[in-house]
DNA sequence: CGTGTACTTGAGTGGGCTCAAGCAGGGTGG
DNA sequence: CCACCCTGCTTGAGCCCACTCAAGTACACG
């Protein structure tokens, strides 16, 4: 088993050597000989936005190590009702919470198209238990996403703060990168994520548009940024009155 | 080093060999010798009701593992007043995660009179390193508190979500066990929890007071117990209108 | 017995919800 | 190319839940 790692093309497999992602995710840490083992029946795919990744509920069969795009975990609340808990991109890992559950607690929603690499379950799980770093790795990980968790928990979804100054507060985490371009997520999304109505999303976007703070780019609606004046906005996330 | 157990009796240290939370914490799957070896830098440390463990942006000194009583944890949003974020019991740990990053995420305020262990942290991060069958449990149990934050914010907070449904939801949280008890949290702890005033929560506890779903138990109001009608407020906590 | 803390209750206001109509753009099929 | 619809968004009118402000009560403690 010592075929060079230029020789491991992989036909609808991924090919982990090439991945510019390497070092960042599951793989880190980890020796190339034990990757090239692992990586064997890992599936490289694509989903087109709107498609589900794995429903709430249903058994968890795999992870999904994102390398494009953006998704969405939906949770539905003790009476039915969907609510948005968290978003992951790219370097992000779906699936993770039901490693040990078996069962899958979010539903995964592609909200762009998203390459995935997906890795079953109990290959993952057997993976894991032979590399402690990887352990550690995850633990992190894990504590990473709570701390982004917590601060949804305090910064978006107090009904104590104003509809405005929390939608100034998402739209900020919304960027892409530093810019002052910001992802526009439907309407609808952004109200589940807040806990508002769409209308009322709607009304506080349009105002601050009205205002300058935002500004609509390209004009039809299918533009999926906006342009925000950063200093502004945080000034309105932090309540200041802009 | 091959003292008999008996003989580890610490004038303020913790004895793990006593612990009745020996197998389900920290020290599971970890041998005796390691724990004999371990356990000496451990504090056995009891807080009074209102003391404060650790203050969110502090240097983290420790983890505190719970034995005994209730924690909130607060954290601050950024525009400055604080939510709670979660409640620790026994077997929960506090200041996990700040494992990695070292900084404290949250104020920890004891809710009730707190018997908890203190394991400082470079002692913690070095015994996590030394023994993976812990790492495996700690990873398992940052995807339980995870899963626990999730639900908060799907059943909580959503202001979507009238006042006395979120109010319900709660109280049937704060069950002691399966019993009919609740524990009873002064009202400004619940507001913060639920994002809602006191007022409101008065208000809304005292409806349901009057209409027998709640039954306060003694008379005093230094009773921190009500009494509840489970299948009564479940039917609330769905929206069934009851 | 007075003071403080926690809670209760009331009156009035307002932010965000509901219901509902209207609009824009982008497909699709004729 | 236009007519059509369909989805996503905007905007308005009215209402109601929960907030604000404020007064009042009950118990705990010194």
């Amino acid at each position: 088993m010592s075929r060079s790692l230029a020789q491991i093309t992989c036909k609808g497999r991924s090919n982990c050597f090439a991945c510019d992602l390497r070092h960042t995710m599951v793989c880190a840490d980890v020796s190339l000989e034990d990757l090239v083992a692992f990586h064997t029946p890992i599936d490289d795919l694509v989903y087109p936005a709107g498609s589900v990744l794995f429903r709430a509920g249903g058994a968890a069969t795999a992870v999904h190590c994102v390398r494009l795009g953006a998704i969405k975990l939906v949770k539905p609340d003790a009476s039915g009702d969907q609510r948005i808990v968290r978003i992951l991109k790219k370097n992000d890992v779906a699936g993770m919470e039901s490693l040990f559950s078996g069962i899958n607690q979010h539903t995964a929603v592609a909200l762009t198209e998203v390459h995935s690499c997906r890795i079953p379950m109990n290959h993952f799980h057997n993976f894991i238990a032979q590399h402690p770093a990887l352990q550690m790795r995850l633990l992190e990980r894990s504590q990473e996403t709570l701390r982004e968790v917590d601060s949804w928990l305090s910064d978006l979804v107090s009904n104590i703060v104003p509809a405005r100054v929390r939608t100034a507060r998402l739209l900020l985490r919304l960027r892409v990168g530093d810019s002052d371009r910001i992802h526009r997520l439907p309407l609808a999304d952004l109200a589940d994520i807040l806990g508002l109505t769409q209308e009322t999303v709607s009304r506080t976007i349009s105002d601050m548009i009205r205002e300058g703070v935002l500004v609509r780019v390209g004009k039809g609606m299918a533009s999926r940024h906006l342009r925000g004046d950063i200093a502004g906005l945080t000034a309105i996330a932090q309540r200041e009155e802009a």
